[in-house]
RNA sequence: GGAGAGGUGGCAGAGUGGUCGAAUGCGGCGGUCUUGAAAACCGUUGAGGGUUUAUCCCCUCCCAGGGUUCGAAUCCCUGCCUCUCCGCCA
C-alpha cells in the first residue's frame, strides 16, 4: 500500500513512477472517490458534532430532573441524514481501500529500467562453472539413478509438481536447512523463529498476497479462511502486524524454516520436469524489521547473508536487479540470486531478495517510535530466501555429479553428513 | 468435544446507558528538592484521521463486526481470542 498522500496531493507522480512497472493508476477513480470522501467526510463529522453536542445536552437537562422534548425532537431528526453520511463515508472509505490494496509499490530509482525478465541487470557473478568430461545429467536423472528420488510416488500420494526423497539424498535435504539456519544464527546474527504453515488473510493481506493473489494460494476448506503459507516471509513478517517497536529494538533479524506450498496456477506447462517448481518445498527465509533510513543497507546485507550460503556450498552463481516491470507486487527493489545449473547450461533463480520498503508496512501497521517521545513511523522490510532448499539441493546434485552416478557432497556439510563425501547408488 | 469465566490505555485494575478517551496504582517523561542519586512532592503521559501555514477546533477508536438508543466501554446478537474444569490425544 501506497502512502495516502500520492493519492491527494501527487497523484500524477504516482501514476509516472507506476508507469515504470507497466502498472496504469486509475487517476481519474481516485481523483473523484478523493473528493467526494473529503466533502462527505467533512459533512459527516459535523453532523456527528452537532449530536454529541446536544445528546451531551440532553443528559444534562435530565440530571437537572427536565424534561428535553423539544432537544430530543432536534437529535432525533439529524439522525436519519447521520445515518446516510455515514454509510457513504464507509462505502467510499471501503472502495478506496481495496483499490489501494490492489495498486504495487513504486520501483526505487536504482531499479532498472524494462519490460521483463530478459531486461534484469546482471550485478555480479561468483564462481566458475564446472567443465565436466562427461554428458552431464539433470537432477531428475541423477536422482533416479541414485534412487532417491521418485516423482512417480509423489503423484501417487499427492499429484504432479510433488517429489518423494529417500535415504541419503532426503538426508541431505535435511542437513542443508540445518546448515543454513546455523549459518545465519550464528554467524549473521539472525533468530530463529518458529511459526504457524496456516495463516489468515490478515496476515495474507499484510504482507501483499492478498487481495490479488488469492489464486496462487491453498485455501484450507474450513469454516475459518485459513491458508497455507507460501513462504515464511508471511508467518514472520507479521509478527510485528500491529506493533509499535521501541527504537532500541530495531533491527529485529529473524530467520525461518517452512515448508511453502504454492498452487502454481498459471505455470502450466513451466518446469514441470523435476523439483524446481513444485507445490511444496522447503524454504530457509530471512526477514529484516529494519527503520526507514537503513533498508536499502539491509537488503545489501541481507543479500550478501543469502550469497554466504551459495559460497559456502561452492555454487557458481551471479546476482540480477530485477527489472522494472519483472518487480514484484510488493517489492521496491529485488535482487535474484540464480545459481548455476550445467544441464540447462543457465542460472535459475535459488533466491529473491526485496526491499518492501514501507509497503508492507503500511498495511501491517507495524510501527517503530525513533525517539523515547517521538511519533510512531513505519518500519521498512526487507527479506529473502537463505536459500530454497529444493533448488540448492538440485543446484548440488547437478553441480556435484560424478560420472559413476554417485553425487559428491559439498565439504561444508560433510560433518553434517556424518563425515561422507559421496552419496552413491543404492545397489 | 462438553461446562464455565473473561477480553478496558505500556502493565495492573475500576467503571449505576448521559461531560468516560476512561478512576486508581505501577511504569515512562518533565520539574521541585539534592553535590549527585534515591525517597518525597508537583505536573505530564494512547493511537488514527479531518480541517489548518500553524495553533485552535472537530471526528473515530475501551477484541472485531452488526443492532437497540437522542446518547453505548456499559444493553442485545454474531465472530475471534484467552483462561479454568472435564473428556480425547502426539
Amino acid at each position: 500500500m501506497l502512502e495516502q498522500r500520492y493519492f491527494r496531493d501527487d497523484i500524477k507522480l504516482a501514476a509516472d513512477l507506476l508507469k515504470k512497472r507497466g502498472y496504469t493508476l486509475d487517476t481519474a477513480r481516485i481523483n473523484k472517490l478523493e473528493s467526494t470522501r473529503k466533502s462527505i467526510q467533512v459533512e459527516t463529522q459535523d453532523l456527528q458534532s452537532q449530536r454529541n453536542k446536544k445528546s451531551k445536552l440532553i443528559g444534562q437537562e435530565k440530571s437537572k430532573g427536565n424534561n428535553a422534548t423539544e432537544l430530543l425532537a432536534e437529535v432525533s431528526s439529524l439522525g436519519q441524514a447521520l445515518k446516510e453520511k455515514e454509510t457513504q463515508l464507509s462505502d467510499i472509505l471501503n472502495q478506496l481501500r481495496t483499490l489501494s490494496l490492489n495498486v504495487p509499490n513504486i520501483p526505487h530509482d536504482s531499479v532498472p529500467a524494462g519490460k521483463d525478465e530478459n531486461d534484469n541487470q546482471e550485478i555480479k557473478k561468483w564462481g566458475q562453472p564446472k567443465k565436466y568430461s562427461f554428458d552431464v545429467l539433470d537432477h531428475v536423472d541423477i536422482g533416479a539413478q541414485l534412487g532417491m528420488l521418485d516423482f512417480e510416488v509423489a503423484a501417487k500420494i499427492a499429484g504432479s509438481r510433488f517429489s518423494h526423497m529417500s535415504g541419503q539424498l532426503a538426508r541431505l535435504h535435511r542437513v542443508l536447512t540445518q546448515f543454513m539456519l546455523d549459518t545465519h544464527t550464528s554467524e549473521h546474527g539472525y533468530k530463529e523463529v518458529y511459526v504457524p504453515y496456516i495463516v489468515n488473510e490478515k496476515s495474507l493481506e499484510g504482507t501483499g498476497q492478498l487481495p490479488k493473489f488469492e489464486q496462487d494460494l491453498f485455501k484450507l476448506n474450513t469454516e475459518q479462511e485459513y491458508y497455507l503459507i507460501p513462504t515464511a516471509e508471511v508467518p514472520v513478517t507479521n509478527l510485528v502486524r500491529d506493533t509499535i517497536l521501541n527504537g532500541h529494538e530495531v533491527p529485529l533479524k529473524f530467520t525461518a524454516h517452512t515448508p511453502c506450498f504454492r498452487s502454481e496456477a498459471g505455470s502450466y506447462g513451466k518446469d514441470t520436469r523435476g523439483m524446481i517448481r513444485q507445490h511444496q518445498f522447503e524454504k530457509v527465509e530471512l526477514v529484516q524489521i529494519v527503520e526507514p533510513g537503513k533498508s536499502y543497507d539491509a537488503l545489501e546485507e541481507l543479500t550478501g547473508h543469502a550469497e554466504t550460503i551459495l559460497q559456502k556450498l561452492e555454487l557458481p552463481y551471479r546476482v540480477v536487479s530485477l527489472c522494472t516491470g519483472d518487480l514484484g507486487f510488493s517489492a521496491a527493489k529485488t535482487y535474484d540470486l540464480e545459481a548455476w545449473l550445467p544441464a540447462q547450461k543457465t542460472y535459475r533463480e535459488i533466491s529473491s531478495c526485496s526491499n518492501f520498503e514501507s509497503f508492507q508496512a503500511r498495511r501491517l501497521q507495524a510501527r517503530w517510535r525513533p525517539t523515547e517521545k517521538g511519533k510512531p513511523e513505519l518500519v521498512h522490510t526487507v527479506n529473502g530466501s537463505g536459500l530454497a532448499v529444493g533448488r540448492a539441493l538440485v543446484a548440488i546434485m547437478e553441480n556435484y555429479q560424478q560420472e559413476s552416478g554417485a553425487v559428491a557432497i559439498p565439504t561444508i556439510l560433510q560433518p553434517y553428513m556424518g563425515g561422507q563425501k559421496l552419496i552413491e547408488p543404492e545397489v
